[in-house]
DNA sequence: TCATATCCTATCATTTCGATAGGATTAGTA
DNA sequence: TACTAATCCTATCGAAATGATAGGATATGA
């Protein structure tokens, strides 16, 4: 049997895509540098384990929605392009996927004939704010600050 | 190209699964039934467009996790075993799904040995309970006092 | 006994996922 | 100037889960 409904063991379904958390973990990785001289993607790679060819990606990714850049040209190192605390969870979030829709018929894309009258659509539509809001109340300098505890009690 | 990463327009990313939208739906059906019949598949079929194909496997689940029986025997209807005050929407979810788990390194099965030191899994954890809390402090009977408001609205 | 609603198992095409690969391009530096 | 190394870009892979349908076995109320 390819899918036993008496007991699903849930690997895909309401999961955060492993794009997004690694880019979290970049991001961190990204904003915690002191060296000035910004941060190479090899770096990062060996830091968080994380393959230099996927990270490829996942750093172009944060480019492209204008989150970091290289400090000077290409071979120099990454920097954040605005100040960590002006970075929301949301935003990364967003330089991965189009945005948070727990279930299709929230998009204003979709029309349905039931929405008018369908309780359960205005229960999927709290659960959806939770969770934006709760992003875009977590900026990346609440990582940094919560890393370098973390960094701290391991080094005592 | 197979994916642009540029610009992914969400699609299977954070969703909730079909057939936990479907479980909740058939629950508010058959908890808003005044006949003291029960409710059978083919009604909640054509109430909620659903195809009864479809349904056998939604209702077959509700039945395994015990929300539902049989008023009496086969033929019967459908009607819920316990009060809705007193049935939440966790309970309807995990009728479908092992539970709410929005990364894989939350779950107790899984060894990760950066755990400890890892913020971004705080940040997941939170992400995690807030939803889950959510699903357990909205109630059956929430929804059913909802739709009732949706009908009347509707009917006036 | 007979119609019918349920139960149960199997299967399908589609889509996304994480990950890797190969090479083009560019820029610091020797 | 030539070399080296880091980036950028596009393509592709296998694995897995999804929503949905199908076919028939079983039981039961009239």
């Amino acid at each position: 049997m390819l899918f036993n409904w008496d007991l699903v063991l849930t690997k895909y379904e309401l999961k955060f895509s492993t794009r997004t958390r690694y880019g979290i973990r970049s991001m961190i990785e990204i904003g915690m540098d002191t060296s000035g001289k910004g941060v190479f993607q090899k770096q990062i790679a060996e830091k968080q384990e994380i393959s230099v060819k996927y990270l490829d990606h996942i750093i172009h990714a944060l480019k492209t929605s204008g989150l970091i850049s290289n400090v000077k040209g290409r071979k120099s190192g990454y920097v954040l392009t605005r100040p960590p605390d002006e970075i929301t969870m949301l935003d990364i979030h967003n330089s991965f996927e189009s945005g948070i829709c727990v279930i299709d018929c929230l998009s204003p894309n979709i029309t349905c004939d039931r929405n008018e009258r369908c309780a359960a659509r205005g229960f999927w539509g709290h659960v959806n704010n939770k969770i934006i809001n709760y992003f875009k109340s977590v900026t990346l300098q609440d990582m940094i600050d919560e890393q370098s505890c973390l960094d701290d009690a391991v080094n005592l």
